[in-house]
RNA sequence: GGAGAGGUGGCCGAGUGGUCGAAGGCGCAGCACUGGAAAUGCUGUAUAGGGGCAACUCUAUCGAGGGUUCGAAUCCCUCCCUCUCCGCCA
């Protein structure tokens, strides 16, 4: 959410830089609507002020010994009912105007950051690194969900019957595969400082509203109608409201958690897009690296937490790219965003595997999650970043390590782990 | 799901209608004392919003929302949460 007295001084600033994000908009009705706000404000707090001295004059009176009923109290009273009856009606219009407010301004994404690049699609993204040797299209290597099929590793038409398309059901060596690899990334980053949380996957609608996705993107998730609870589409929302509301001690920060959760995702919208094998589901698997930092130290921290992402890739000696996304392409709550890309030498392209991103004290603001050094306390700054999406790396790992033989080779790092060097053939 | 108890400041804890934003204690910070420290003493120590260059000031907040009243932490209603016991359950 972004910050109200902005909109009351600077609305042509907002407008400019959701401009970047190629939106066109006019912020002079919510300009009023802000100031009418505290205009009305003020009003009734003045009138407040008149009303609670008059009631310490009645209490003062009646102390110093004048009768309860006597012409002189009750003229006090009835001016403190005349007061309270206005008070009401200036509360009632100021409330109107302060729900109608946020809900304009939650509708609202975030700035973007000086540093993004500007763009209006996916086409004006910018690259900024490749690591690793990409294996080259041979006629013989397959795509992940061919492998998979072949090798056994997950049902698909059974999972329809099970629950609809667009979800899949691992099996045998697959499974265990997606199992090695959440417990392989979470103690690669549990290594490095990050604590290791276990959180809830059905949150509630302040949750899904502190971290960005209502009111906006309701039809993006799944909701248990009777409960005022969904099907978190990612672990960024439960472990955004861990903290929800609190005010931190700044020698705490940062705040490093990482989160393995299965996500949930309706996918509207993308029907006929990778509907073969584990890209595109509506429950996946994630690792996810959250932080919340001092403001000061939120552009570091977002090179950092990008850097603990591409380790894994790295560790699974995964070729992949960095990228940043441009103004256009960023989601909702970001400042910044990088993209790890994997290359899947079988599709012969760079898919997605990672988003990075900074928020600024966007989520911060709205779930109110302060932090307090000395005697200021201000708005902290949050970033996530996947760290991985489990089931893209499984697809990685399987069109990278295809051998002639119809086997996986697996990277060393992830032995220990699935207790064997290759997937045989079956 | 049933029965009971309870939710007050960073923490503990007093407070059943009137200068209560809230006694007291702990903790924390500053000052004094000390060679230094402990102990002791003094002072200060919530959040949000509005106004003011500032000193400062106004409003709201005692789980949340509503009500009674000139006036509510205190009385009434609804809801939420926590704890104990019972039931159910992995």
């Amino acid at each position: 959410m972004l910050d109200q007295r902005l909109l009351r001084d600077n609305p042509e600033l907002i407008c400019e830089q959701l401009g970047r994000r190629g939106m066109t908009l006019d912020l002079t009705g919510l300009q009023l609507m802000a100031r009418q706000e505290r205009d009305l404000e003020e009003q009734r707090s003045n009138l407040q002020a008149e009303g609670n001295r008059i009631g310490k004059e009645v209490g003062l009176k009646i102390k110093g010994g004048a009768a309860p009923n006597s012409p002189e109290v009750q003229a006090l009273r009835d001016e403190g009912n005349r007061i309270k009856q206005q008070v009401a009606v200036l509360e009632e219009e100021e409330k109107a105007l302060e729900a109608k407010l946020r809900e304009e301004l939650l509708t609202l994404p975030n700035l973007p950051s000086p540093d993004a690049p500007d763009g209006r699609s996916e086409e004006d993204n910018v690259e900024i690194k490749r690591w690793g040797s990409p294996r080259g299209k041979e006629d013989w290597l397959e795509e992940h969900w061919q492998i998979a099929e072949r090798l056994g590793l997950f049902e698909t038409e059974r999972s329809v019957r099970i629950a609809q398309s667009r979800f899949v059901t691992l099996m045998g060596q697959g499974a265990r595969l997606e199992r090695a690899l959440i417990n392989f990334m979470l103690d690669l980053h549990g290594g490095k400082g990050y604590r290791e949380v276990l959180p809830p996957i059905l949150v509630n609608s302040a949750s899904l509203t502190g971290s960005g996705q209502l009111p906006k993107f309701a039809e993006e998730s799944f909701r248990c109608a009777d409960d005022d609870l969904w099907l978190t589409p990612t672990a960024e929302v439960p472990v955004t409201s861990l903290h929800r509301g609190e005010v931190i001690p700044a020698d705490q920060l940062p705040l490093k958690y990482v989160a393995y959760t299965p996500c949930f995702r309706r996918e509207a919208g993308s029907y006929g897009r990778d509907t073969r094998g584990l890209i595109r589901l509506h429950q996946f698997n994630k690792v996810e690296l959250y932080w919340f930092v001092a403001p000061d130290q939120s552009a570091e921290a977002h090179q950092q937490i990008t850097a603990d992402a591409e380790a894994v890739l790295e560790a699974l000696e995964l070729p992949y790219r960095k990228i940043e996304l441009c103004t256009g392409d960023m989601g909702f709550s970001a400042t910044r965003t990088y993209d790890l890309e994997v290359w899947l030498p079988g599709a012969g392209a760079y898919r997605e595997i990672s988003s990075c991103s900074v928020c600024g004290d966007f989520q911060a603001r709205r779930s109110a999650i302060r932090m307090k050094d000395g005697k200021t306390t201000q708005l902290l700054h949050t970033l996530n970043g996947s760290g991985l999406a489990v089931g893209r790396t499984m697809a990685a790992l399987l069109e990278n390590g295809q051998q002639i033989d119809g086997s996986i080779k697996l990277p060393a790092a992830l032995v220990p782990y699935f207790g064997a060097e290759s997937i045989a053939a079956a």
